[in-house]
Formats: C-alpha cells, sequence, structure tokens
RNA sequence: GCCCCUGUAGUUAAAUGGAUAUAACUGCGGACUUCUAAGCCGUUAUUGUAGGUUCGAUUCCUACCGGGGGCACCA
C-alpha cells in the first residue's frame, strides 16, 4: 500500500507540475485524525515550485481523490500535508488475519540466523535487579526475533572463573570443609560476599585465594576443584529456576573459562600484527580515528583479560553457530568495552564486529528503599519478585499464586521496557510499580476483560463475527490493523518500547470504547460483530504481552 | 583532561526533522439500579541555557550548564 501511494504521489507531480525527484516522506502519523498515510510532499515541492504549499496540496488532492479505490478520502491539513484516509474494506482485511497463527508473525529476518546472548550470570552470585533488567530486555529481544521469521538460537555466557569465585570457595571451604554441598544459593552468595572483605583485609587471605584461584583456572585435581565443580553445577541449575520463571530458555551456554583459553590464543596468534606488548602486557591500540582507548587482552601474568574473553567469545560464538546476526545485551557501561574489542575483531575476522549487534540497558536507580539486599545494595531478583507478588496478592486476595506471579512479573517487565532502551530507569517502588495506568497490569486487565467478555457472548450464544461490520468501530480497527507494522518496527530497530506505547494507547482506546458503549446487547448481529472486534483486541493484546515477555492471567 | 550517553508537566516515561509536544502517577472534580472500578470522563508544559541549519527543531550542528558511564593489566 505504501509504495502503492508513494508512486502515486510521484506520477502526480510528474503530469501536473512536471517535476520529479521531490524528496518527499511518507508517514503513518501518530495522530489518527491525520489519516492512516500523511505526506509532505507539497511542502517540499513549495520552494523548487515558487507556490504557496497549501495550494499545490490542493491541486494534488484534487487528483490523488479519485486515484485509487482503496484511498477513502484524501485532504489537506495546514501547513500543506496531505492526508489519506483508507478505505475500511483495507483495514478489514488486515484483521482478517487477527485468528491466524501468524498474527503478530513478521518475514523481516526470514531465512536468517540469529544468535542472541543475555542474561549472562556470574556464578556464585546470585541473580540480582541488573539481571532482571538484563533478562527482561533479552527474552523481549528473543521474542521479537522469533517473530520475525528467523531461526533463532539463545545462549548466556556465564562468568565462571575469576578471583571472586575463588574468593567466595575460600569461605566455604574454610566454613563447610571439602565435601561440602550447596543447598541454597544464598550461602554462596553470602560467602561470595564475605570473601571479597576477608581478602582485602588479610594478606594470607590474599595468597591462599590466589593459589584457589590458579587451581579452578587450571582445573587441577584439588579439594577447591571439586567443591567448585559442585556448586558450579547446583548455580546453573539455580539460574535455569529463576529464569524459567520469568519465562526465558538458553540453548547453549559458552562459559567465560572456555572463551578466556580460546581468546588468548587467538591474542598470541595475532601479535604483534595486531596486538602489541607494552610494558609486560598484551595490548591492542585503536587506530586514532576511533575515539577509543588502548585496552590489556593479556595481563603481565600471562592470563586472559575480559576483552580477551570476549574475543574468544566472538571466535567460539560464530565457529559454533555462524550467526548473521549475533545480538548481544549487556549494561551500558560496556559500550566501550566493546567497541574496542569489536574493533580489534575487524582485524582477525571482519564478519564477526559485521554480524554483532550490541543492545545494552540503562541502570535501576532506587529511590525508595524498601527492598532490602543481602548484596550489598543491590537487590536480588527474587526478593524484588516476592515484595511485587506480594503487592499483588493485597491487592486482590481472590488471586491465584499462578496468576499473582504473571502480574508481577509484567509490571516489573513493562516498567523495563517502556523506556527507551538504554536509558536508565529510575525505580520507585512506590510510584514506577504502580498496578494502575500505563502498567503491566493494566494491559493484562484489558485482555482478560475482553476474554471475559468473549465467553459472556459464548454463553448468550453469540459468537464474535467481522462478517458484517457496524459504526463506531472504527478507530478500534484501525488501531488494532496497525499491530504488525509496528512490530516490524520494533524487529528493525529493536526497541520493545514502541510495542509498549502502541499496546497502552490500544487499551487505553478499547477501554474507552467499553465505557461508553455496551458490547453485548439486545442487537445480536451487531453484538457478534463487537464481540469480533473484542476478540481481536484479545488477540493482539496477549500477542504483543508474549513479545514482551508476559502472559496474561485467567483472572484478575 | 579526553571520549560516549543523557537533560521533556510536581513525578515517571513517550514522541520515524512535521501538524494542537503524547500518556500515566499525584491533586481536584465527575458519571454508573448496565457486560470485570487494576476501569471510564474532565482539569496542568518557556522540551536545561544561548546561538545556528531548515518552510518547519524535543529531534540535526556549535558552545555552555547539570546528571550518568568509560579511559592499561577487575568483570
Amino acid at each position: 500500500m505504501e509504495s502503492t501511494i508513494r508512486t502515486l504521489i510521484a506520477d502526480v507531480l510528474q503530469a501536473k507540475f512536471g517535476i520529479a525527484d521531490v524528496a518527499f516522506s511518507l508517514e503513518r502519523p501518530k495522530d489518527l485524525s491525520h489519516g492512516d498515510y500523511a505526506t509532505n510532499v507539497a511542502l517540499i515541492a513549495s520552494k523548487q515550485l515558487g507556490k504557496n504549499p497549501t495550494e499545490i496540496a490542493t491541486e494534488l488532492m484534487q487528483v490523488l481523490q479519485s486515484a485509487d479505490s482503496r484511498i477513502a478520502s484524501v485532504s489537506v491539513a495546514a501547513p500543506g500535508f496531505i492526508n489519506f484516509e483508507l478505505d475500511r474494506s483495507v483495514i478489514l482485511d488486515i484483521l482478517a488475519d487477527v485468528n491466524k497463527d501468524s498474527w503478530g508473525q513478521t518475514t523481516v529476518y526470514e531465512g536468517k540466523k540469529i544468535l542472541v546472548e543475555h542474561s549472562s550470570p556470574n556464578l556464585f552470585k546470585p541473580f540480582h535487579i541488573g539481571h532482571l533488567m538484563n533478562n527482561t530486555v533479552g527474552e523481549s529481544i528473543t521474542r521479537l526475533a522469533k517473530a520475525s521469521g528467523a531461526d533463532v538460537s539463545t545462549m548466556s555466557f556465564p562468568s565462571d572463573v575469576s578471583l571472586g569465585v575463588a574468593k567466595a570457595v575460600f569461605i566455604l571451604l574454610e566454613k563447610y570443609g571439602a565435601d561440602f554441598a550447596p543447598e541454597q544459593v544464598s550461602i554462596l552468595g553470602d560467602a561470595y560476599v564475605e570473601g571479597t572483605k576477608r581478602y582485602e583485609d588479610d594478606e594470607s587471605v590474599q595468597t591462599r585465594v590466589k593459589e584457589i584461584a590458579d587451581n579452578l583456572y587450571a582445573q587441577t585435581s584439588s579439594p577447591e576443584w571439586s567443591l567448585y565443580e559442585r556448586c558450579k553445577e547446583f548455580n546453573i541449575a539455580y539460574f535455569e529456576t529463576i529464569v524459567a520463571r520469568l519465562g526465558s530458555h538458553f540453548d547453549s551456554y559458552i562459559y567465560e573459562s572456555e572463551a578466556g583459553v580460546d581468546g588468548k590464543k587467538l591474542v598470541l596468534a595475532h601479535t604483534p600484527k595486531v596486538f602489541t606488548e607494552s610494558e609486560g602486557a598484551i595490548v591492542y591500540t585503536p587506530d586514532e580515528s576511533q575515539k577509543l582507548h588502548t585496552a590489556v587482552f593479556i595481563n603481565s601474568k600471562g592470563n586472559p583479560t575480559y576483552e580477551a574473553k570476549d574475543l574468544g567469545l566472538l571466535e567460539l560464538k560464530f565457529a559454533k553457530h555462524n550467526p548473521d546476526l549475533s545480538i548481544f545485551i549487556t549494561d551500558a557501561q560496556q559500550v566501550s568495552h566493546f567497541n574496542v574489542v569489536l574493533d580489534a575483531a575487524m582485524h582477525i575476522n571482519p564478519l564477526w564486529k559485521q554480524h554483532s549487534l550490541h543492545r545494552y540497558h540503562g541502570r535501576m536507580s532506587f529511590k525508595g528503599q524498601k527492598m532490602s539486599s543481602r548484596l550489598g545494595g543491590v537487590p536480588l531478583a527474587e526478593d524484588v519478585l516476592a515484595t511485587v507478588v506480594e503487592e499483588v496478592k493485597e491487592k486482590n486476595a481472590d488471586i491465584t499464586p499462578e496468576s499473582a506471579e504473571m502480574i508481577g512479573i509484567a509490571a516489573i517487565r513493562l516498567v523495563i521496557l517502556r523506556a527507551m532502551p538504554g536509558k536508565d530507569i529510575n525505580f520507585d517502588p512506590e510510584t514506577s510499580l504502580s498496578f494502575e495506568g500505563d502498567s503491566g497490569p493494566y494491559l493484562q486487565y484489558t485482555a482478560v476483560r475482553a476474554m471475559s467478555l468473549v465467553k459472556k457472548g459464548e454463553e448468550a450464544g453469540i459468537a464474535p463475527s467481522m462478517q458484517k461490520p457496524i459504526v463506531g468501530t472504527e478507530i478500534l480497527e484501525r488501531m488494532i490493523a496497525r499491530f504488525p507494522d509496528i512490530v516490524i518496527r520494533c524487529q528493525t530497530e529493536w526497541t520493545p518500547h514502541y510495542l509498549v506505547t502502541y499496546l497502552m494507547e490500544l487499551a487505553q482506546a478499547f477501554n474507552s470504547y467499553y465505557g461508553q458503549q455496551k458490547i453485548i446487547d439486545d442487537n445480536t448481529e451487531a453484538s457478534a460483530y463487537r464481540l469480533g472486534i473484542t476478540h481481536a483486541l484479545y488477540r493482539t493484546m496477549t500477542k504483543g504481552l508474549a513479545l514482551l515477555g508476559s502472559t496474561v492471567p485467567e483472572k484478575m
């Protein structure tokens, strides 16, 4: 449709004024009262023609009005926009797909292989609010990718060996002995915190911890190694449980320890061509035009740093999956780190950089002190979830535990996803986490209400039908019909927040309609149609929420 | 010091270079003997400051101010 209108405008412009190659835009106005499409062609052409834009627009409008039967009306608005309103039949044609499985599915990345990496846990450190944020963004991007026709696989990159891990192992060995087998993740988290403290205070501890670290890196058989292996297994199981609770699943893992071994080899193989030696370390110095900093890849002790590990990860990722697009999600803090790593990767395998896409999220800052933490001020994901689910139960005593969980998760996810990716989120549990207004529960409530109406119709023997359109539902129809375009935009730009904004507006439009118009009344035929639109709303809301990693409960 | 991100109602967010800057929260006011009130209706802006580009700037450019992050052996 868009290209049809485009060529139409270009043709009319040529015929009427004899000009071509005008770089005009054709957009979908955000305000529905401005039609389905709008063009600024008259504003652009006015300089070239030396005429008033409104005059040009009016002349064009007269020809365009009868150019295509699918265009219901064309109008001119100040200061010279031409607005097109599509015929209702075009909109209803789009809505005819609403019950198909393909509703919300696009072909944006059809035939492509996409790899999404997110939620990378730090073993021995519990899943905290930062992970929750990362998972929310990552899961939504995964769902968008899966709805794009691409072959999608997911992976996570657990940080398994580090000095921090050695510190925790030191405490566990000392406190519980070599046979220790973990049963609660909090014990590991506490050991991590305690280890960090003891390490700072005591030099003999430092020596022992470093020894442990060496043994873990080298995987030498020792009490610490076998204890570590048990903890690692436990940690991964814990990670999978909490991530499953959020609706995520990972097809595979690449461990930081593997990436470190690989990265070190890779760096050495490209020294001194790409990397150079400096003060005992091996570093990469980007070209000055890149405005990036020099980074150490292998430290003076010969160990791979974070940058070498990420370089190794690139090689392992591409060897294993060979993706056309490799998306990885991290905190915004790491932006310049990855710019350096990818710049270095350019010299080894340009595809690694060209096929990589770094999406980052901001941080959550806290105003309220409501959520305590076992980890030095950083709230744990489980605590945050528990607090929110508790609030849901307080609000509605009849709610099932499953529904309360769904609502709580949606409340948190939508707070994160409604903001533009990359921006910090000012998280005040008192106000940000509202269950009213622009919120996850509001969207869920709207879907539940719609489904309840459909069921009510069923009881009355009225099935939803879109066969005989009635007056009054036009705006809802146009809004629902935009869903596929919104999904495409989110997939193209990897920005879930457009979908959030859209769903909020859609919910408002439906609730407003609901407030002023009875859906089921004595007129069976009209009721059937209104139920048809109601059901379409339910489908769109459910599919939309699924793309954001949230589900809709049966009852609220 | 250098580099990157960011600044929008009292608050939290939105806005593909376009039209009257969009919502929500809070406050105040309202409707309902009616399908779920987590709902509906009404009521608030010098877009940090100063310039520039443009028919048109929250959006692009420059400078300044404020906030966040990064800048060699942590991840």
